[in-house]
RNA sequence: UGUCUCGUGGCU
């Protein structure tokens, strides 16, 4: 059963929730753990339908089962099948609580989000760096910056929440101060530091942070990419592209946009010619 | 062996 576990998982991960499924319908003694992976399978797939039908299914549905179910439903932003789970839930745990501040964070309601933060009985890092996240993205950078500052201890996410927040023009000095202060950064980190450079225009701090990097993923280029191709040449872009490791679909878009706005149509018309995928 | 929080463009 362990291995059957492990198959749907991964194909759960890989976004198959139909090789999943037939899995699944060959073990002959399930335990509760296929059932959570069948669950996570669907909600990973999408199909939130299917993930409902599956949890009516399960003979004796855990809070385990319970949040998974939860956190989908909010992460597809469907807040009212959120509350109704939450509410039916025989018992919570942490996760369940941090799923239902999430889903109210989604919802768009900071406030909700906040009141319900205020009356969570446990809380834990997670909790924090959602609510200093959600501040962040919103732009309320001075709560973010009381929050963080609240918080029992940090971790990696907790920086970064905080970053996003001095995405800004006005906050440029302190996002580079907080950045070389961090006892701890990761690819995220440094990308969202790339990424506020890019938006604001800095591409001479941008370009020299992007070759600091300790690493590059594509995330990484395709920022750096996209930050040629609105503020350098279409030459640049081009350098820059010839160099990445792999593309994607952000990558070609990146470049195509760098010759449009030179100009450069055919140009862009040849790029478009050459990309394995057309969309 | 499982569930929650952090990073990439354009149009809307």
């Amino acid at each position: 059963v362990h291995n059957a576990n492990d198959l749907i998982r991964m194909h759960g991960r890989l976004g198959n929730a139909a090789k999943a499924r037939e899995i699944f319908d060959l073990i002959p003694v399930k335990d509760r753990l296929s059932w959570d992976y069948m669950l996570l399978a669907y909600t990973q797939g999408g199909s939130i339908d299917e993930a409902w039908r599956i949890f009516d299914q399960i003979p004796q549905p855990s809070v385990f089962s319970f949040n998974i179910l939860l956190s989908a439903l909010s992460q597809s932003g469907d807040f009212r099948g959120a509350r109704r789970i939450f509410d039916g839930m025989p018992q919570w745990d942490v996760v369940s609580w941090n799923s239902m501040l999430s889903a109210h964070i989604q919802h768009g309601d900071l406030a909700a989000a906040q009141r319900f933060f205020d009356c969570m009985p446990e809380k834990t890092i997670v909790s924090w760096n959602a609510m200093v996240s959600a501040y962040a993205a919103k732009g309320d950078t001075s709560i973010a910056k009381l929050l963080f500052g609240k918080m029992p201890q940090w971790d990696v996410a907790s920086f970064n929440a905080m970053l996003t927040g001095f995405d800004q023009e006005d906050y440029v000095l302190e996002l580079r101060r907080f950045f070389n202060a961090l006892p701890e950064a990761n690819f995220v980190s440094w990308t969202i530091v790339l990424t506020a450079y890019a938006r604001i225009g800095h591409l001479f701090e941008c370009q020299a942070l992007f070759n600091a990097m300790p690493q590059r993923d594509i995330v990484a280029y395709n920022v750096m990419l996209s930050a040629f191709s609105h503020h350098s040449t279409g030459k640049d872009s081009k350098a820059l592209f010839d160099t990445m490791p792999q593309w994607d679909m952000l990558s070609w878009t990146s470049l195509l946009n760098a010759y449009i706005q030179e100009g450069h149509i055919d140009r862009a018309k040849r790029t478009y010619d050459t990309m394995p995928m057309q969309d």
